[in-house]
DNA sequence: TGTACATCAGTGAACGCGCGTTCACTGATGTAC
DNA sequence: TGTACATCAGTGAACGCGCGTTCACTGATGTAC
């Protein structure tokens, strides 16, 4: 049964929403059409009126994934406190709601099209985003901070996330926490080899 | 036709090894039997003579991975050599060949199996490693830095090959090796926060 | 050591299920008068 | 504003391909005498 233009419209946003959280969740090939669609209230059949592929919506779904971590990263006034929400128990446990590029990352690295080329545009806004939050020393270091820094975020919750064991889970986000999140007093720039 | 028992040995080894480069490249979802033993020079049919499963075979070809990346790892006597290495272009390109934690990571995080175990056993023999490896500060800091350290390892490596432009590649790579490849003076334990 | 037979690693066709995709149909929406 | 018709969003059955898995068969290996 037809329905009205507007709650088409939802239809579409929706089915977008939902793809975006299980793509996250189980990655690109642990879900179905058929399981988007009835995540989104409808049946499979209807798929077609919206997108032209699986792949289509997939692309779709993961710029939709990079707004909004964007957005909800943009909201941070410092790094501490961005830090400590990213590698918070909450983010760790909520994959599907989480940061695109941890939890698909890997995924993206496979493809060669739009979905990869957003997902680096993302990756530059949040490394300006994160230079601007760090304050000490010239820009050159600061964007290098910031570089270290996403790296730091992006292993710490990948790993918190793929280890069996709860506590060590726990202590990876702690030490990560502490590693990144905290103004540091200046680094030495070319400091003694260890060992 | 027959084989001797030796030549059978010898070939199950090498689907173990084919599967083992072939998921870190592809994912498990995008890999099918088929791939995997024509790649070791078989047909599919002679799979389930030695293995129960795809799944079955999965597992064991995680578990080589993560032993080769250990002995790989254990070969650096200090931690610039090890992180150099690391993040090194030529792991960044060769995903068949390099760290399991980074290929199959955010794969892994979805299991609930020997798979999973297995690699956190192998993210606890990473981590004493790289404690061993720094050299300052008491022993609970060592460890600390060394979660941040494997964290900015494996992140960074997501990032290089998640992201599409080689250039913007090297620079992670770069920034991270200095970052955390080289020995720092001692960071204030709790320094004051940014902004 | 040589011969006859049993075993079994590997082959390739075939099966069946899941999933992406298509399609005829339905009935509510939108539109023309 | 009300009526008649056209449109089209969504439904659910069906298709077809890919892939994991099975199986009858082959012929070289391993073994018993």
């Amino acid at each position: 049964m037809r329905v009205s233009r507007e709650k088409a419209a939802e239809n579409r946003k929706r089915i977008v929403d939902t793809a975006s959280r299980l793509f996250r969740e189980k990655g690109f090939d642990g879900v179905g059409v058929d399981a988007i669609m009835s995540g989104a209230g409808l049946t499979h059949g209807g798929f077609y009126g919206h997108f032209g592929s699986k792949d289509d919506l997939a692309a779709e779904a993961v710029l939709r994934a990079l707004e909004r971590s964007a957005e909800k990263q943009g909201r941070h006034a410092n790094l501490t406190e961005l830090v400590s929400e990213y590698l918070s128990e909450r983010h760790c446990a909520d994959r599907g709601n989480g940061c695109a590029i941890a939890a698909l990352g890997a995924d993206v690295a496979r493809r060669h099209d739009g979905v990869r080329r957003g997902l680096t545009a993302h990756v530059r806004g949040q490394l300006d985003r994160l230079a601007r939050l760090i304050k000490n020393g010239p820009a050159k270091r600061r964007r290098k901070r910031a570089m270290a820094t996403l790296a730091g975020l992006v292993g710490a919750l990948t790993l918190a996330r793929a280890v069996d064991d709860p506590a060590l889970s726990k202590e990876i986000l702690s030490a990560a926490r502490e590693a990144f999140g905290e103004a540091r007093a200046r680094q030495p720039r070319h400091a003694a080899i260890a060992a």
